[in-house]
Formats: C-alpha cells, sequence, structure tokens
DNA sequence: CTAGAATACGAATAAAACATCGCATTCGCT
DNA sequence: AGCGAATGCGATGTTTTATTCGTATTCTAG
C-alpha cells in the first residue's frame, strides 16, 4: 500500500494582529528571494526564515509546510497575471484581436522582466501541482479563454470554440515558459510576441464562426 | 564563501565486462521506471539501486551521482528524438513544409505516447541542466533547424534565418512539454499538431528569402 | 492593570538521502 | 589452475531537511 500524505497547501492559522500580517509578508517576500537565489531545489524553510529574519518555528505557525510557501507565491503571481490579461482581454475599446495580440505581449514582458523568478517558481511546481487548490488555478485560466471566445467566434460550435480556447491558452503558456527558462531580450520577446500574435489571429480568424467586424477585426501588425 | 561543487554528470568509468554493461543497462532502465512512479523529487539512489536489484556500491561505480544517471536517461532519448527529426527533416522525397508538418506529428505523438517519462524528466532537468554536457544537446536542436531552414529559406539574410529557426524549435519544444505535462489524448494532440504546423507553415512562407517551389512546396493540410 | 490569547522562538527530534570504503566475489587470460 | 583486474556489495558516516514542542514574550480586551 503505498500511502501518500494527502497534499495540503492552505493556510495553517489566519494572523490576527499586526505583527503577524507582516511576518506572513515579510516570509513570502523572503521566500521569493530565496527562490531565485538559491533555486527550487535548494529552498528550504530554514534559509526562509533565516532570510525572512524570524525563526522557523514562526514560519511554521503560518504555514504548513514548504509547498504552501511555494504555493503562496505561485498563487500571487497568477492572480496579478490573471488580472491584468482579464482587464486586456475584457477592453472592448479594442477589436478582440487586437486585445489578444496586447495580451500575449504583455505577458510575454512580464515573462521576460520576471524570468528567474518565474522560471524558478515553474521548477517548483512539482512540489504542489498535486494539491487541489492548484487544479483552481488552470480552471480559471480556461474560463477566461472561454470567454473571450465567446465573443470572437459567437457563432462557432462550442466543441470548436473550447479547442481554440484550450490551443491558444495552452500556445500561451507554454511558450511563456520556454521565455522565461531561456532568459531572453526584451527586443528577442518582442519579436516572439509579434509572431506568435500573428499566428493566431490568422489562426482564429480561419475558424468556423468567427465574427468579421466591419471596423478592423484583424489588427495587423 | 558558498562553494558549489562543479557539476558533472559525465561516466565515472566505463564497463569493460559484459556484466558491468548489463549492469548498467539495468540500472537505466530501472531508473525511467523509477522516475515514472515516483516522480522526479523522489528519485534517489537507493530506489533505483533497488529497483534495479543492484546495490548502491554498485551504482556509484559507473555514476558519479545521481544526476549522471538522470542526464543519461535524458541523453538517450534525447538522441533517439533528434534521429528521428533529422531523418524526417532531410527526407528530400517529401517538399520541406510538408517534412515539418510531419516532423511536428511525429514529435507531438512522441510527447504524447511517452507523456509520463518525459513530463517527468522534464521536472528532473534543474537538477542536471547547469551541467556543461548538457548544452550540446540544445546546440544539436539549433543546429538541425538551422540546416532545415538554409533549404527552405535560401536567399533569407541569416539574422532572419536565424530567428526563424529559433522560433520553429521554441514553439516545437514548448508545445511539446506542454502536450506531455498534460497528458492529452492522442486525437487532441493530433489537432494540435495540425494547427501548429499549418501555423508555422504560413509563417515561414510569409519570411522574406521563402524559395517558392513550383511542385507543392505549400503541403496544404 | 491583568488575564488570556496570540505570537515568536530555536534547540531538539526524526527521517531521508548521498556517497564512500573495505572486503568478497567473479571474470578473463595465460 | 591461478593471478590480477574488474566487479559487486551493503553497512556506515555524514549531511541535509522537515517539522515539532515547550517556553518566553507581546498584544489586546475588559
Amino acid at each position: 500500500m503505498a500511502r501518500s500524505k494527502k497534499p495540503v497547501v492552505g493556510a495553517r492559522k489566519r494572523p490576527r494582529q499586526a505583527r503577524s500580517t507582516q511576518l506572513v509578508a515579510a516570509i513570502l517576500q523572503a521566500a521569493a528571494r530565496v527562490l531565485v537565489r538559491d533555486g527550487a531545489h535548494r529552498f528550504t524553510t530554514a534559509r526562509v526564515a533565516e532570510a525572512a529574519g524570524v525563526s522557523v518555528g514562526s514560519l511554521y505557525q503560518y504555514f504548513p509546510n514548504k509547498e504552501a510557501i511555494l504555493f503562496g507565491l505561485q498563487t500571487e503571481e497568477w492572480h496579478q497575471t490573471m488580472g491584468e490579461l482579464r482587464r486586456i482581454l475584457r477592453d472592448s475599446r479594442m477589436p478582440p484581436l487586437q486585445r489578444l495580440q496586447v495580451a500575449i505581449r504583455t505577458f510575454f514582458q512580464s515573462e521576460c522582466d520576471e524570468a528567474a523568478f518565474r522560471s524558478a517558481l515553474e521548477e517548483a511546481a512539482p512540489l504542489y501541482r498535486e494539491a487541489p487548490e492548484s487544479r483552481a488555478h488552470a480552471e480559471e485560466g480556461r474560463e477566461l479563454m472561454e470567454t473571450f471566445m465567446k465573443e470572437l467566434l459567437p457563432s462557432a460550435a462550442s466543441r470548436d470554440r473550447a479547442f481554440a480556447a484550450d490551443f491558444v491558452g495552452t500556445l500561451m503558456s507554454s511558450v511563456g515558459k520556454a521565455i522565461s527558462s531561456q532568459g531572453r531580450s526584451r527586443l528577442e520577446v518582442d519579436k516572439f510576441a509579434d509572431a506568435v500574435g500573428k499566428m493566431l489571429c490568422s489562426f482564429l480568424k480561419s475558424c468556423q464562426g468567427y465574427a468579421r467586424t466591419s471596423k478592423g477585426g484583424d489588427a495587423r501588425g
């Protein structure tokens, strides 16, 4: 019987006083530094505690294990990135395909600017990926893309829309990971964003059910 | 002074008798099983030795550390995959762009078929990525793609060719990783391969210096 | 002011993993 | 057969890491 203890990355105790709130923040900040400095496989609670200037004991008051700290970092980053993408993809001042291109450029640039952190976080992902809380993130991303596709491909079969959402999402995230792990220059990243953006736009235009609007829905570079 | 011992993944001793050659093979086979079963972060020399039915001591006769075992697995897999892709991309019986599409489909299917192994190997990559031997693989891939581009974009500026090679290579490998880490069905993978293939073909046709041949260089699906 | 809750501490415990070394066994060759 | 080299062994020492627990300190409500 292989018993694998259930992965739990939820908070152990909620900070109630000001000092503990501050402590949790300090831990997360320090954790980010340690992760970048030492890499995912040298990320230990002891190092984080030391970098944060607190004791291990204090750390364990608010995080049940080191995975929870990493998951906390990932959650922060995810929410921030998703918020930004959501804002762009729902900005009705631009035609949909232009929004997508802006989203891609913005996302790729953020992967580039925070390359060290993002790639280290990605290396650490296997440690918390099994946790149920982790699924929610992926679902949130899928949903955002699905909503966007509903606007872009209004008359497409839901099956096809789902594929388009899946495909575009997968392409963005996978190329994004490549960018952060390879540490590219901003210039290269811009060329990548352009190329991927154009390719995805022409892919989407060729989809059944694409709504051609009169005023520049193609957003050429 | 933080001294980080230099990463070495080369072989410690070369097997000279039949039994030791067999032992090395058994270790690598067992290592692959352990990697899939237990994941990269539970991959230990002890477990590998046990699974291979040999002692740890014997294992350390031929591998200086566990990273070397993982690197051995990665090297095997890389050579096999590269050989296959090379064969396809240089098969002059097909027009270049069709070769590319076949290569993509073949590669994606292999990522799908061996998803568990490939994704576990990818998780383990940070452990040996720092080793100098590891660079050679990337370089080999770059070169293959560069050669292909020389044929496909003969009159392009070398700068543009390099970008095209980089872009196509990055897209293939990053989407390939996504496929293996997500454990998709063959059907989905085929749709991905088709979409990526078409997109890359149209990207390449739009490049300056694309050689239009009379006999079907566009390889439409 | 004071009691009790919250917070912080860090030495100590336990578990896991890496890698070695001295010794036993087997092989290949003459 | 018999010798030296190659191979195989696994208990052992060392190091690293995760996590706990008893105690000391600080806060906050009444």
